[in-house]
DNA sequence: ACATTTGTTTTAATCGATTAAAATACTATT
DNA sequence: AATAGTATTTTAATCGATTAAAACAAATGT
């Protein structure tokens, strides 16, 4: 790479220093007094040079470097392809840079991720937290790091978070199924102790309690994030062979999933088989019928979590725990009330 | 934020220099002769204070980053989160960070962003051009700064670059379609002069040629990428009003779309209609049949393009135009052979 | 003519690291 | 005790910016 043109070189190059040359690139020649001409020599002089000022050895001086860092779960996820705009869009609006990784759902890669994330001096950071990764969180707390989580969090910890009412959302999903003449609804949900999910197995619970049909185990799929495929398809054999009449689909993931071995075992939706999703994927398009399904405030969260993030860098001692509402999608895969 | 330990911190608290701090926290203690029982206690100071090296600080120093810069076309490209994830991996192997943006399809936006990425001081980028860029290319190639293009590239620019043999991919969609005794396919395509997607275009009518089927020009659809849904919506109607009997979709965007609008006027796919992918996509899982597909090797389109530009970074001046070979996913969409 | 004011520019310290070269502290040898 | 040799540590410049404070220059007032 050619060498690059640094201040020095400006003000070398008219004569001048490089705190005039350094005014004048900011645009603060009027309150620093800059005589019009000299800026306009410099203006010339940095645009001939093809000029660009090193973003790295500023942010060193003024110890802020307008960078967030984002750790998502994983980059395949629709739900992160869509944070990631709205927090990109949202970050710019407030010329801040966002630097990204993903963990995988796995705890060692986001505790790492972290980490370099601090090292490279984020100004904060947003999080998709992982399972086990609750120790990772408390020591940034400790460390005063600017943080908010999105998505999911952990109840026993107090920190700065924007998601939705997931107990809620899953409450309103059973009730759907429910209401529209399901008397057996299924549940197919991850293996996993992360809260967001425990609420949303909560949510179907209260639901089918609510209206006085009995929990039946059997009913109650979990399967492992690791063997998904594999369990799913063990899963939704044992809720037919149970006598569900419905299932309710705790993520698009699960969903797809469901629904391909719904078509293999050539079960219809919704005649044989009502279906509703949380949150929705493109492939939903593609089935024979559209997929009732929840839809999270996905942009809302990205400015939110963007906002509440920027007032504790500008040292706004806030503290912010932000539930947002979802809603809901009416398709044709579970009646049409 | 806590105020951060820096390694003067380190070393006023033992009374020694950062100098011995700096070696010992970078592992040089042997080189550069450390006596161990210093070693130890720094080490011990560090781990005790938290200390955590000011990575921009020593990027400045040593005027290297370790980052790559990656702006993709669009975050939900299925190619993108495929290529993206090859790209990290490959880059973490080498102890490179990737800083990565989205352009969504747009030369302002992308210009944008390889300004940003080069004001941070990347090392390198790894760049998906868009319609329009080719300047912005050029600009880069005359700054020399050290770049690869990868999926698509501009015939015109002797750049580096790491992609597939398109023409090749399109002919062979094609032809499997004429094997399968498809008299009349038609091509699916984005109205646009970015040279990857003319070449799956000249692929297609080199086919039809070689097995001597005349071009027919309504059975070629061009759709603008800003009205999708509703040019698809038009091109499928056309496509089948003007007796086609089969389509090659040139990607999956389109291939989602088109066989939305496929089931929507209750084609039968394969038995009314032959189809064909560039590219697949997740949404294909919930379709009637199994969709046969181009399939690219992303992750040695990853691994290619940081290798390539690591190279180029190390100053070794290489100039490596890499046309890899997509493999063919036989589905059941048009035949079996 | 000198002090004061206003306008413009420079000086020099600083951010948190790295690192070549110099300095200092030991040990061993004669 | 002087010298050489080795081991260990410090000094100080540097990367490319920012910025408070000082310096300089020209214009104005008395």
């Amino acid at each position: 790479m050619k060498k690059k043109v640094a201040l020095k070189d400006i003000a070398k190059e008219l004569g001048v220093s490089t705190a005039l040359v350094s005014y004048v690139m900011n645009n603060q020649e009027v309150e620093k007094g800059v005589n019009k001409e000299s800026a306009k020599k410099i203006r010339e002089a940095a645009a001939r040079l093809n000029y660009r000022p090193n973003q790295i050895a500023k942010s060193l001086k003024i110890n802020k470097t307008y960078t967030i860092g984002l750790v998502v779960a994983d980059i395949a996820y629709r739900f992160t392809t869509g944070i990631t705009r709205a927090i990109e869009a949202e970050a710019k609006k407030n010329k801040y840079t966002v630097i990204f990784g993903s963990s995988d759902e796995n705890s060692d890669k986001f505790q790492e991720l972290v980490n370099v994330l601090i090292n490279r001096q984020v100004d904060g950071l947003i999080l998709v937290p992982v399972e086990n990764s609750e120790k990772e969180i408390e020591l940034l707390q400790k460390n005063d790091v600017p943080f908010v989580l999105i998505d999911r969090y952990f109840p026993g910890l107090d920190t700065n978070l924007v998601a939705i009412d997931n107990h809620k959302a899953a409450y309103q999903c059973t009730m759907h199924l429910i209401k529209n003449n399901y008397k057996r609804p299924a549940f197919v949900n991850y293996k996993t102790k992360l809260f967001h999910l425990q609420e949303r197995k909560y949510g179907y619970e209260q639901a089918l309690k609510d209206s006085g049909i009995k929990l039946n185990e059997s009913l109650v799929i979990e399967v492992r994030e690791k063997h998904l495929e594999e369990d799913i398809k063990k899963g939704i054999k044992q809720l037919t062979s149970a006598g569900a009449d419905s299932v309710f689909f705790a993520t698009d993931i699960l969903a797809i999933q469901g629904l391909k071995n719904i078509n293999a075992l050539k079960i219809k939706v919704p005649k044989e088989l009502g279906v509703v999703s949380f949150d929705e994927s493109e492939a939903f398009e593609l089935f024979n019928c559209p997929i009732t399904h929840g839809r999270q405030p996905i942009v809302e969260i990205g400015k939110q979590a963007v906002a509440t993030l920027l007032d504790l860098i500008n040292n706004n001692r806030v503290k912010r725990k932000i539930i947002l509402e979802s809603d809901f999608v009416q398709g044709e895969s579970c009646g049409e009330a």
